[in-house]
Parts: structure tokens; C-alpha cells; sequence
RNA sequence: GCCGGGGUGGCGGAACCGGUCAGACGCGCUCGACUUAAAAUCGGGUGGCCCUCGGGCCGUGAGGGUUCGACUCCCUCCCCCGGCACCA
């Protein structure tokens, strides 16, 4: 191809990797080191988006991600700021573990063969990643300090060992998070979740969860992702009241978010699980418990019907002695407050519904005032302008002093007290699979749970021959691996054979970015304090109520142990939306799935990454459509041609013109929807418009500066054509030249339109001077014999005037 | 049920603080230019209804309201998506 025909067309497969190559050659985007105690500072920013699992291949989400990510970063680096956006791997997890058990190969050769494969298709898209500070989770190098930070938190009691009923996923043959159980099922595959009772490791995230929801208000995060997190931590006001049951010679603590309806009880309910339950002597109840228990928690929750069983024991309602009937029923849930309630059938609906199908009794005792007291027997929701009433001496209190009240009056008999519950739930992180973390302790007959000493870090993940989950941990068959004597008393011990939880790698990668080389410790705190936190983090919401929990919850416990000087590690995040390919419908068996790959090498990358931010909102999810990637190509080739018209042409001087205008309105528009508004697709739409113009007018004045304008506002989107055309424009080097500058001027038309309504109805448009003064707007209103007609001689009874917009007259 | 987010042309979406006949930008469709022809490209048109071709009326899920003026604010309701769900 001659040089001519170069200069004409656009060929995306010639000058995408001829710009790639030399960004890499000019280290362009890589984030150099702080200098030793040079502070962090305004235009330090850490750009991050959530690192990929290495599957074999890339896919749209992945596109949408890192170009969003992209088109930031370029934006930041392009306004004066120091940027570090690094890119790494979430690579331990089952994926790999179960490919490796259906197609043979170690899990290792697989993860680092799509680790190869991933990383060239994502350099073909010309993402601006700083490569050499790449990390890998898998990586020994990474992984000891997964384990020297997990050792700590076991110092600091933050993590811990035992027994517990946990969710157990039969197929996959390991426990589970409660963030990773959806609707009774196993988040990853589908499989019906079990509980069993096993020994495991947790974190104690519950120790933060006031802290975590707190310090939400500090976050600049989407409204629905805090709210997700703000209900998965569930925390509700009440109080804990103890109830004797003089027969088991036994105080059982309840928790109730309504005190004030104490007086209502009137009956008492136990879970099946209670531990009190396994003392009771009735066929009739052990009957009923193994039933109840045997239905899984899916079940449990969908049963129609609340179903129980009277014990034959009674429960003393310590604020009036009365003895209450205490039954077992499946509606009451062992794993929330203590695992028992008192039942107030008058307030509460599924006390209620209850009482109604075993005939026991409903006393009302709170009612709105000076109401009639509901008709026995009824259900009434709460409401705080409501007053106790039958309520021995707090009958009369409002509902809310009542509850201070009665709370007070237990306190001080040592009968209860106010106090707070949790739906969080410390986080299990044991995990039964191999391809993870292992955890580094050994089990020593006189020294119980040891943990390996520093020094001996990492624990190396053994090879095995066999990965198939037997619920028990694939580790535990590497015999002379699990053989090792006690770090204390040098006796003969037992490795953990559970690896971690994944979530517990990606809770700490980000710091890991600031010094990833480092050999000696997890990191340096110089340039974890230069970078850190990051400042702009993106990726699915699908991650509300687990990995950005998980890593706030890492963030607060590592500044606690002086390790970090931040205690939120994501101060703005963006969530954005899925990317369906053609309406969701296409599928491998089809053979109609297009990848980034076919996509790039069919395209070119700048028109895949303009179309997948153009489609719509970023934050919505969206469809990808084979039509629509087209037009993206067409917008670039008349933007390419645009740019060799102007330069042919040679329009003279900058212009102060509507071209000139328009670009500098395109400023203003580009940097704010890239900047404060994360509206990336209205970005496009506006450069869109600019090169409409001047295509409409390219030796017009000012349609150099246009053309210019609209090259260097759509690098971020499209950084290889862009780079191509600064050239033909004559400059060099686009990615780091300053981003342009509104001129304020510049930014009003010439000549504007002035909008006159009669009676708010559009009844003429006047094409005005821009500077013509408010008072004058009027009388030109006026003028206008069109507006006349409406007026019809008549005054009008009221004028608004919006300066340089419009005028109304109201008759 | 509770919490969060939405309902705008044939489609994706725009309208940011209540103010330029709502519909930017793009897709699709359509007419035209170029072509032997097609593709590509370029130019015009494209919310609905009526029309004497100047324009008129209606129109942002439904119904009310506030306002000179409402996609935008308030009330009532319907529908869709996401999260949680016997959480005491």
C-alpha cells in the first residue's frame, strides 16, 4: 500500500499496533515510583478498576470496564495529574480448579495460559495500564503476603477458628460465605445450599460493622451499592430481655426491637436448633425438631405455614411474672438475635399469624390516642404517635418513651438491657478446594493451633494429583505435605488443609499496586500512603455485599494494626452495568458469540471502545448490537476525514465563529460529563456533533481549531486514531498534552434565540444579538407582529422575562 | 413485604438548577446523488393525527395538583429491573 492511500483511509490494523508500540517503547503510561517522603498531593490519583479472574478470554464486560477505567485515567493524566492505574490477577479459584478436574492439566499451567492469552487481548484494545507493576494472586511471591496479613489479623484476634453451622454447596463440595448463598443457592453454581456443622476460619467483620455503616456517609458511592451494603449489614435498635424457664433452671436471653410491647406477650417461641430444644424430653418435640430441621433453609423460608410445637414448659415474662407458654417453631430463626423471641402477636404479623393457627391468645397493647383500642384479637402495625396501653405502670407512656422506659426498669433489675443486632455475620473464609491461599497454621496435639512462623512464609501451595472435592480438602491427600512438626514445641503437627476464600486475596491487591515488587513485606508505607486509597475504583455491583465489603472491612482492620493510613480503600466508585450481546440470546451453541477479539480484529479497538461507553448510560446494563459498532466506525472515518479536509484546506486563524463557539461549548460539555458526571455516552454524542459541523464547513474559520479540539477531547475514547490524526495536524505526542481549556467567551452564541410564549404557549423566535441587554428583550418581544396577533391589542396582566432565554407574556 | 433504580419515537438513549415549538447523538427505515449494477460513501426526510401547505392540535406509564411555564417539583396509583426477605 502506497503511502497515499495510507494518508487517505483509515486502517485501524495499521495504526493500532504502531501506536500500542511505541506507548510501550515511551513507558507512556507507566506510573513512576514517589521519590522517597514526597507527600501525596492534589494530582496524585490511583485509578483502579477490579482485577479479572483470567478466564480463557476476555468478554464485553470486561471491554466496558477497563475502557471506562481508560477513558478516566487518560482524562486525569490529561489534566496534570500523576495517575497509577495498574492491572493484575484474581487468579486462585474454582474456575481453573474445576477445568483442571474436566480436562486434565494443573490448575497453574491453566490459570497462567489464560493469564498469557487475556493480557494480549487486552493489550490489543491499547488500554493505558502500567504492565510492570502486573500481580498475580496465585503467585507465591503474592500469596506469602496473603498469609504474613492473615497471621496478623490472627494476632489481633480479628480472625479466629470454630465450630459453626455453615453453608455447604453438595457439588461443589466446599462451604460458603453467606454473601456467596443467593436465594438458597450456591452463588457460583446453582446447587442448592446445605448447612452443615464444620470448624472454620473467620474474620470478625462484625466488629466494624457500626464503623462500616458510619463511615458510609464519607464515600462518594452510587446510592443503591451503599444501600445494598447498609441492609446486608442489617443493624436494628432494641433490646435484650431475659425470659426464666424456672423447668430447665435456664434465663433465655431474647432480642426485640420493640420493648414497649412487652406487656403483650404471650407466648414464647424457641428455634428448632436451640440448644435448649435437644434437653426437652418429648417424642412429640424431637419428632417435630428432626422434621423442621431436615427441610432446607429454602424450604423453611418458602413454607406457606408456619408450623410448631407446644414444649410444655413456660417462660416468665419478667415484667409481669406471667407465665407464658413456650413452644418450638420453624419461623424462628436459630442464627438471628439469640435464636429465641417472645411472641406479641398484637404487634407482630408473624407472631400473629401464628397465634391464629394454634389458638393462642392476642392482647392489644399499643394504641393510637384516644382511639378505641383495636378489637382483640387484631393485628396493628407499629406507629411512634401511638401510647401503651394495659401495661401495668407504663399504660400511658408514648410507644417510644415506653420502650426507654421499660428498657430502664429491666436494666435496673438486671432483666435486660438496650442493645443492637446484627444481620452481618463474621465472614467464614475456610474453603474446602485447593486452588487458594493456604492458610498458614498447623494443628499440634500439645500446642493446639499454631501458626507458622514468619520466617517460614509463604506455605507453599503443594502439588496434588487429585483435585476432586471430597469434602474434604484436596490438600489433605498431599500426606507429606500435611506432615510438619510444631513451630513451638517441635513435635509432630498437622497442616491446614483449607485454602482461603478468594474474596480474602482481593481484599488487599490494590495496596499490594503501590509496591508490588517488594520481597521483604507486604509493602512499604511510603508508597502506600503516596497512592493510596485509590480514588477512583469501578466494577460490578454484582460485588456490593462481598469484595467491597470485605476490602473496607480489610482497610479499617489493617489501619488498626498500623499498617495502612486510610480506613476506607475506594473514595469514589462507580458501578457499572452488564453487557448483553444481541438481546442476551446468544449462546456457544449457536456459534453467534462475537468476542472482543473478533470484535477488534474486525473493527479496529478505538471503534469497539467508543461504541461500548456510546450505547448508553455506563452504569445501566446495555446491549451490545452488531449495527451499532458500525456507526461507531463511520463517526471514525468521518472524523479522519474531516481532519485531512481541514488540513488540505488550510483555513485561516483560530476564528472567534460558531465553529470556534461550538468547540469551545464541546469543552466545556466533554469535561464535565468525563469528570463530574460519569455520562461518558453524551461525551461522544457532543464530540459527535463538533465534527458534524465542521464537516459541514471545513474551510470555515476556526475549523482548524475545531478539528483539533474534537482529535484531542476524543483520545481518552479512542487514543490510536487520535494519536494518528494530532499527527497529520502536525503535533506529537497527544496522550500527555495538557486537556483543552474553555475559553468563557468563547462559550454563547453569537446570536441567540429568544423564545416569546403568549400565555406560556411558543408563539415566536427572534434571532437576537447575544449582547443585546435584558430590558431590551421586551420591547423586541413586543415587536414581533406574530406576538401581536396573540396579544390582540390587549396588555399583558403579567411579563417574565428569562435573560437570554425567553419572554412570557400572561394575559 | 421492605430498600434502591427506572418507565420518553420503530430501537439504544438526550434534555444536568422548572425556561429555545421534548426527542441531542446514534441505530433502523426511507427518498435522492454517485455507480452498468450492488456495496461502500455522501445529501435530505423520519413522534402521532389533521391540513386550504401557512400552519393547527395532541404527545414523556395513568390520574390529579403547584406554576406564567413541568420529562423535571408534590400527591395517589400501575408496571418493569436490581437487592434483601419468617431478621423478631
Amino acid at each position: 500500500m502506497d503511502p497515499e492511500t495510507m494518508m487517505e483511509r483509515y486502517e485501524p490494523r495499521l495504526i493500532e499496533p504502531k501506536w500500542q508500540r511505541v506507548w510501550e517503547d515511551e513507558r507512556a503510561f507507566s506510573a513512576a515510583s514517589p521519590s522517597p517522603g514526597s507527600p501525596r498531593s492534589e494530582t496524585t490519583t490511583y485509578v483502579l478498576e477490579m482485577w479479572p479472574y483470567p478466564s480463557g478470554t476476555l468478554h464485553m464486560g470486561h471491554v466496558l470496564v477497563y475502557t471506562l477505567g481508560d477513558v478516566i485515567s487518560h482524562f486525569r493524566r490529561r489534566n496534570g495529574m500523576r495517575v497509577l492505574r495498574p492491572m493484575g490477577w484474581d487468579s486462585f479459584g474454582l474456575p481453573a480448579e474445576n477445568a483442571a478436574i474436566s480436562e486434565g492439566g494443573h490448575p497453574r499451567e491453566i490459570t497462567e495460559r489464560n493469564i498469557v492469552s487475556i493480557k494480549s487481548s487486552m493489550k490489543k484494545i491499547g488500554w493505558a495500564i502500567d504492565w510492570e507493576r502486573e500481580i498475580a494472586a496465585h503467585l507465591p511471591e503474592y500469596y506469602r503476603w496473603t498469609q504474613w496479613l492473615f497471621l496478623r489479623f490472627l494476632e489481633a484476634d480479628l480472625a479466629y477458628r470454630k465450630e459453626s453451622p455453615v453453608n455447604w454447596c453438595p457439588r461443589d463440595q466446599t462451604v460458603l460465605a453467606n454473601e456467596q448463598v443467593k436465594d438458597g443457592r450456591c452463588e457460583r453454581c446453582g446447587s442448592e445450599v446445605e448447612s452443615r456443622k464444620l470448624e472454620q476460619w473467620f474474620f470478625r467483620t462484625t466488629k466494624y460493622a457500626d464503623e462500616l455503616l458510619e463511615s458510609m456517609k464519607e464515600l462518594e458511592w452510587p446510592a443503591r451499592v451503599l444501600a445494598m451494603q447498609r441492609h446486608w449489614i442489617g443493624r436494628s435498635e432494641g433490646a435484650e430481655v431475659k425470659f426464666r424457664i424456672e423447668q430447665l433452671g435456664e434465663d433465655v436471653p431474647v432480642f426485640t426491637t420493640r420493648p414497649d410491647t412487652l406487656f403483650g406477650a404471650t407466648f414464647f417461641v424457641l428455634a428448632p436448633e436451640h440448644p435448649l430444644v435437644e434437653r426437652l424430653d418429648s417424642d412429640e418435640v424431637r419428632d417435630y425438631v428432626r422434621r423442621a430441621v431436615a427441610k432446607r433453609a429454602a424450604e423453611r423460608a418458602a413454607a406457606a405455614e408456619k408450623t410448631g410445637v407446644f414444649t410444655g414448659l413456660y417462660a416468665t415474662n419478667p415484667v409481669n411474672d406471667e407465665q407464658l407458654p413456650v413452644w418450638v417453631a420453624d419461623y424462628v430463626l436459630l442464627d438471628y438475635g439469640s435464636g429465641a423471641v417472645m411472641a406479641v402477636p398484637a404487634h407482630d404479623e408473624r407472631d400473629h399469624e401464628f397465634a391464629r393457627r394454634y389458638d393462642l391468645p392476642v392482647r392489644t397493647v399499643v394504641a393510637p390516642v384516644g382511639g378505641d383500642v383495636p378489637v382483640s384479637g387484631a393485628f396493628s402495625a407499629h406507629s411512634e404517635s401511638e401510647v401503651l396501653v394495659d401495661s401495668g405502670a407504663f399504660t400511658g407512656l408514648s410507644a417510644p418513651e415506653g420502650k426507654e422506659a421499660i428498657v430502664a426498669w429491666l436494666a435496673e433489675r438486671g432483666l435486660g438491657e438496650a442493645t443492637t443486632n446484627l444481620r452481618l455475620r463474621d465472614w467464614g473464609f475456610s474453603r474446602q478446594r485447593y486452588w487458594g491461599c493456604p492458610i498458614p497454621v498447623v494443628y499440634c496435639d500439645t500446642d493446639g493451633i499454631v501458626p507458622v512462623p514468619d520466617a517460614e512464609l509463604p506455605v507453599v501451595l503443594p502439588d496434588v494429583d487429585d483435585y476432586l472435592p471430597r469434602g474434604q480438602a484436596p490438600l489433605a491427600s498431599a500426606e507429606e505435605w500435611v506432615q510438619t512438626s510444631c513451630p513451638a514445641c517441635g513435635g509432630p503437627a498437622r497442616r491446614e488443609v483449607d485454602t482461603m476464600d478468594t474474596f480474602v486475596d482481593s481484599s488487599w491487591y490494590f495496596i499490594r499496586f503501590c509496591d508490588p515488587g517488594n520481597d521483604g513485606a507486604p509493602w512499604d508505607r511510603a508508597p502506600v500512603d503516596f497512592w493510596c486509597p485509590v480514588d477512583q475504583y469501578t466494577g460490578g455491583v454484582d460485588h456490593a455485599t462481598m469484595h467491597l465489603i470485605y476490602a473496607r472491612f480489610f482497610a479499617k482492620a489493617l489501619n488498626d494494626l498500623g499498617l495502612v493510613g486510610f480506613r476506607e480503600p475506594f473514595r469514589r466508585f462507580f458501578g457499572n452495568g452488564w453487557v448483553q450481546m444481541d438481546g442476551t440470546k446468544m449462546s456457544k451453541s449457536k456459534g453467534n458469540v462475537i468476542g472482543p477479539d473478533e470484535l477488534v480484529e474486525l473493527y479496529g479497538a478505538d471503534p469497539v471502545r467508543l461504541y461500548i461507553l456510546f450505547i448508553g448510560p455506563a452504569e445501566q446494563d446495555m446491549d451490545w448490537t452488531e449495527g451499532g459498532i458500525e456507526g461507531m466506525t463511520r463517526f471514525v472515518r468521518r472524523l479522519w476525514r474531516v481532519v485531512h479536509e481541514v488540513v488540505a484546506l488550510e483555513p485561516v486563524g483560530s476564528g472567534d465563529g460558531e465553529l470556534a463557539r461550538k468547540a469551545h461549548r464541546t469543552i466545556a460539555k466533554v469535561t464535565d460529563d468525563i469528570g463530574r458526571r460519569y455520562s461518558f455516552n453524551t461525551a461522544i454524542a457532543a464530540v459527535m456533533e463538533l465534527v458534524n459541523e465542521i464537516g459541514r464547513a471545513p474551510d470555515a474559520p476556526g475549523a482548524r481549531f475545531a478539528a483539533e479540539t474534537a482529535v484531542s477531547l476524543i483520545q481518552p475514547y479512542a487514543p490510536h486514531v487520535a494519536e494518528e490524526l494530532w499527527t497529520v495536524l502536525g503535533h506529537e505526542r497527544l496522550w500527555e498534552q495538557a486537556w483543552p481549556v474553555v475559553d468563557e467567551t468563547m462559550l454563547e452564541h453569537e446570536t441567540l434565540e429568544l423564545v416569546v410564549q403568549v400565555n406560556g404557549k411558543l408563539r415566536d423566535r427572534l434571532r437576537i444579538p447575544a449582547a443585546t441587554p435584558d430590558d431590551e428583550l421586551v420591547s423586541l418581544a413586543l415587536a414581533s407582529a406574530k406576538v401581536r396577533a396573540y396579544l390582540n391589542g390587549a396588555e399583558p396582566r403579567k411579563t417574565i422575562v428569562v435573560p437570554g432565554k425567553l419572554v412570557n407574556f400572561v394575559l
